[in-house]
DNA sequence: CACCGTAGCGGAGGCTCCCTCCGCGTAGGC
DNA sequence: GCCTACGCGGAGGGAGCCTCCGCTACGGTG
């Protein structure tokens, strides 16, 4: 499985990691919407070579993703030093959204690939995301803090939709906040 | 105030009522990002003509969004004929929902003016909108059945968001229904 | 009803971006 | 050190955005 993929000659893999290196500082600027022509310019290599690396944007949003499962994991260790289980839930919640948010317009496109079961690259970051939000959701549930009937899908759709809301300049970032508070409300089991 | 407005010539006129039904079509058809020169293709004129009207591509939407004030007055009637206090506020919203939702990529620029003071043509759109959630927020208030603290602000922005999922393919349908249910949850007040 | 000033029109054109294709240079196996 | 095919750069066609300018014809006036 893993031997699909042939040797590369060393120039071409260097390019293509600095491809995505540059990639990722535009996307984080501008959003997944950045010229890819202006990626490459910075990156000092022709558009053809990039569009081979990278046949479409998608591909080239998924690489960047994938090389940051890394901060998903740390966000999850910061989340499970939050005490009290609900409360620690809200702070996953919270941590999956700003790291949906870190790239502007990266939510919609996930959104998109929350149900994919296959194992395409965008719906491979979801899976983890899911997996690692069915736990902290599994723990609020045994406590009975959570409400029955919400799955970790759902929460973290929820989450990219805030993350969304928050992405649309200063009045998204009150609109986000007044949503949390509602969907908070929404998820967990009444007293 | 309203004379600011010099009277047009008959064929400005003309022109103008046409590119905005042309507009139209082409918006609901391909969502707010349809391309101005498509649209001034098919009304016949040069794109000179549509950008002297319409100076960018804001102003075009907020005319076509003027002259459907009426159909959110038709949704209040509607949704006034709902009984039950709580599920009456549900309609309302989901008659919002499906307001924003007539044109892909609208409840971004919505939300957007969701805070605006000013007049601006979005913003005064928005305003419709919060003060007719208002009207329905209010009355739950008064049954009891809606939690203390959420606004009708808030309630436009959650519709806005999840017009926003559902406006994502299939998957983002599904997910959707599963924001809406813990919104529900979230707004109401608990029993 | 003919005339004329100007409001308003069309479209050419400059810019950016997307993506493809092809001839050439060079990396690296032998 | 040689040769081959991998990978490179960039030209180029297509589309969209928006501006500017010369001409048309609308409609007020005598």
């Amino acid at each position: 499985m893993a031997s699909t993929e042939r040797p590369r000659r060393a120039d071409a893999r260097r390019n293509r990691d600095l491809l995505v290196e540059v990639a990722r500082r535009h996307v984080r600027r501008h959003g997944i919407t950045t010229s890819l022509e202006a990626v490459a310019r910075d990156a000092g290599v022709g558009p053809g070579t990039l569009y081979r690396h990278f046949p479409d944007r998608e591909s080239l949003l998924a690489e960047i993703l994938r090389r940051e499962s890394d901060d998903l994991a740390a966000a999850r260790e910061r989340a499970a030093r939050t005490i009290d289980v609900a409360e620690r839930l809200d702070t996953w919640l919270g941590e999956v959204e700003r790291h949906i948010a870190a790239y502007r317009g990266l939510s919609g496109l996930l959104v998109g690939s929350l149900g994919d079961t296959a194992p395409t690259p965008l719906g491979l970051a979801c899976q983890e995301m899911i997996a690692m939000t069915e736990e902290f959701l599994a723990a609020a549930r045994r406590a009975g803090v959570a409400r029955p009937g919400v799955t970790a899908r759902d929460l973290v759709g929820c989450a990219a939709m805030v993350a969304w809301l928050g992405s649309l300049g200063p009045g998204g970032t009150r609109q986000a906040d007044g949503a949390r508070d509602i969907l908070r409300h929404g998820y967990r089991a009444a007293p």
